[in-house]
DNA sequence: GGAATGACTGTCG
DNA sequence: TCGACAGCCATTC
């Protein structure tokens, strides 16, 4: 349980600034595939808890449409949008450049750092 | 143990 | 591009 969470962090940490990922592709990197609500239930489960959550850059994770997961205007919506602005990635409306701002690692070093 | 619930995804019209 | 739908899976009731 807890491990897969671990595996799901440590990989969202790896996400470069100025990049973003999608809930699938932290499943399929933290050797999840197909468990993608998995790594939403994880994220949700971070800011909450005393764990290291200001270690995890959860904004950095979006749906595999290239959008926002939460409704417009909500609370954690306009946090997200701003955390990412910070980083110079264009969110418009709750839209992301998925072409030019989606994170493609080199799979050969990800492997190394993750050291699974 | 069974049913409902999500920060999801891929496919189809 | 968008909405509806069916899988998916750990957690919660």
């Amino acid at each position: 349980m807890n491990k897969h969470y671990q595996q799901i962090w440590q990989t969202v940490q790896l996400i470069p600034k100025g990049k973003v990922a999608s809930y699938g592709q932290i499943a399929d990197l933290a050797g999840l595939p197909g468990k993608a609500r998995l790594v939403g239930r994880s994220l949700g489960l971070v800011p909450t808890k005393g764990w290291n959550n200001n270690e995890v850059p959860w904004y950095r994770v979006i749906n595999s449409q290239g959008k926002i997961s939460f409704p417009v205007g909500s609370e954690l919506f306009e946090k997200q949008k701003e955390l990412l602005l910070e980083e110079q990635v264009v969110v418009i409306g709750a839209k992301i450049k998925l072409t030019e701002f989606q994170w493609q690692p080199d799979l050969a070093q990800l492997l190394f750092q993750l050291k699974f």
